[in-house]
RNA sequence: GGAGAGAUGGCAGAGUGGUCGAAUGCGCCCGCUUGCUAAGCGGGUGGGGGAUCACAAGUCCCCCCCCGGGUUCGAAUCCCGGUCUCUCCGCCA
């Protein structure tokens, strides 16, 4: 699935999500107070790399059409660098004098006190006027996007994306096929109606082989992935306002996420954030990576601003499961380019089993999430919505998502670099189901259960509608 | 939910206002010694930021003893707030 797009939406932004955010250091605030083994700044980009490449930035802001006031940001950063020297000096000399202390006495002492007092105070208010600007630099800095790569096409939004290639055919049925909605009252699969009166919109039961399918196709899933060596994980739902800041859907996505108010925990939206930040704020041995994980969760979603859009069936929810694979790699571009396109091949493989058409489209700069390098949809077949529809998404992050987490590692020469992370869908159901159903119907509404799913459903080949 | 204890370098563990970024031990790295190994001996061993500067090396400086703030000329040490961990009691899938 699509990281939340809350990142490009101007959301009021809740009094809890900023209180957990002054708390957790992100946001208003320069410097983390919860706990944290990274104690310090961490900027969405390397700020050195903003000073050197100010254009790269730039152009790279214009071409994911999210605004960032790079000019303000030199300045703020020329502006604290010089108040920062001429503290650091006054700190110096403070301290070495402050030694002498204890060898002195009388007038002598007296008089040292005095000008040490006097040039604390000066410390402290030179301080003071870098708290200041320190705290807008921060606030910008969290609002750079990382520049999209080159071959990322142009484009504003998903109607931009490019085509990359696509995999089976659309079904042609001899026969007036039925959607996923139809196929679930024939099989009674579902119950939206008793769901609505429950649990309000966008929510369901899954019933039968509705509940056994989505169960078959994410065992499925998993397994396939702990086949090529992605380590199972289970993971936490709720987690804290610095997960979500750190993964890149905070600040921005507030509006996405439901939030625990009492306790300022948040429900994920993907396993990709627990899974992401699992490791934050260690040095890695370079040894351990990369890191490969597959992770299910449930998610959670308010879908704020979708308000009429995919309103009937199973496509648009408030919850699902999915699984997700999450890689933590070196920090090299081609490792990162070359793990990219496995994940990408990992999800189409099982598309492959499932034996369900898709294409994988190539999303434009408009598209991006504001940490994304580069993203890879893939849109599988839906025959009720004559598209391709979106069913996976693999994002390649570069150092962005693991810079905020300072999730770091050690090389070879014992050098510390940030890592990489990337992140794509396995599985996610019910979305699945839609076409999972819709594409094996068969003339008398019975459904086709693909071969590599069978083992999951007791064997069983096809579903059979009640009488 | 109630009561208490604690958080120091990769690990263990000292340190209650100055000479402590931090003893000591273990681990790890580099030398020496040694048929090999072990032992022994000597040295080294965290992260972040800034200045100089070529985004190098080197040099200098600042910050970090869970996190944030405060007191003080000076804080790992004192005060306030927060987080986490552990123990006991209660509750509970």
């Amino acid at each position: 699935m699509r990281p939340l797009p809350g990142a490009r939406l101007l959301g009021t932004i809740h009094t809890i999500h900023s209180r957990a955010a002054r708390r957790a250091g992100f946001g208003t605030l320069p410097r983390p107070r919860r706990q944290d083994h990274s104690a310090g700044k961490k900027p969405m980009l390397d700020l050195k790399f903003i000073r050197q490449h100010p254009d790269v930035i730039k152009d790279g802001a214009r071409k994911k059409h999210i605004p960032c006031d790079v000019d303000r940001i030199l300045e703020l950063d020329r502006r604290i660098r010089a108040i920062k020297t001429e503290a650091e000096a006054k700190k110096a000399e403070q301290k070495r004098r402050s030694k002498e202390i204890p060898g002195l006495d009388g007038e002598e002492k007296a008089r040292a006190l005095q000008d040490l007092k006097r040039l604390g105070d000066e410390q402290k208010a030179m301080d003071a006027e870098i708290r200041v600007l320190d705290e807008e630099l921060q606030k910008l800095l969290f609002e750079v996007p990382n520049p999209p790569a080159p071959e990322v096409p142009e484009g504003k939004d998903d109607a931009e994306n490019v085509e990359l290639r696509r995999h089976g055919e659309p079904v042609q049925f001899p026969f007036e096929a039925k959607d996923h909605l139809e196929l679930g009252r024939m099989h009674d699969l579902f119950d939206f109606e008793r769901a609505a009166r429950i649990a309000g919109s966008r929510t369901y039961f899954l019933k039968n082989a509705g509940a056994l399918l989505e169960l078959g196709v994410l065992r499925l899933a998993l397994d396939h992935m702990v086949s090529k060596g992605f380590t199972p994980m289970l993971v936490p739902h709720l987690v804290r306002y610095e997960a979500m800041a750190g993964t890149a859907y905070f600040p921005g996505g507030e509006e996405q996420a439901y939030c625990t108010e009492k306790d300022e925990l948040y429900l994920i939206g993907t396993a990709e954030v627990p899974l992401t930040s699992y490791r934050r704020g260690e040095i890695l041995d370079a040894a351990e990576l990369p890191l490969r994980m597959v992770g299910w969760s449930n998610c959670y979603r308010r879908e704020a601003g979708a308000a009429g859009r995919d309103t009937r069936g199973l496509y648009r929810i408030h919850q699902f499961q999915k699984i997700e694979q999450v890689i933590v790699c070196e920090n090299d571009e081609a490792k990162s380019v070359e793990f990219h396109d496995q994940i990408l091949r990992n999800s189409e493989e099982v598309l492959q089993m499932l034996e369900l058409p898709y294409r994988v489209v190539d999303v434009c700069g408009g598209d991006l999430g504001r940490g994304q390098i580069r993203k890879f949809d893939i849109e599988t077949w839906m025959p009720s919505r004559n598209s391709y529809s979106e069913t996976h998404s693999a994002s390649r992050f570069h150092d962005f998502q693991a810079r905020r987490l300072n999730l770091r590692y050690r090389d070879a020469d014992g050098k510390v670099h940030i890592c990489h992370t990337l992140n794509n869908t396995v599985i996610a159901s019910p979305r699945v189901l839609i076409p999972l159903l819709e594409n094996h119907q068969q003339a008398d509404g019975s459904i086709r259960i693909p071969k590599a799913l069978r083992p999951y459903m007791g064997g069983k080949e096809v579903l059979e509608p009640r009488a």
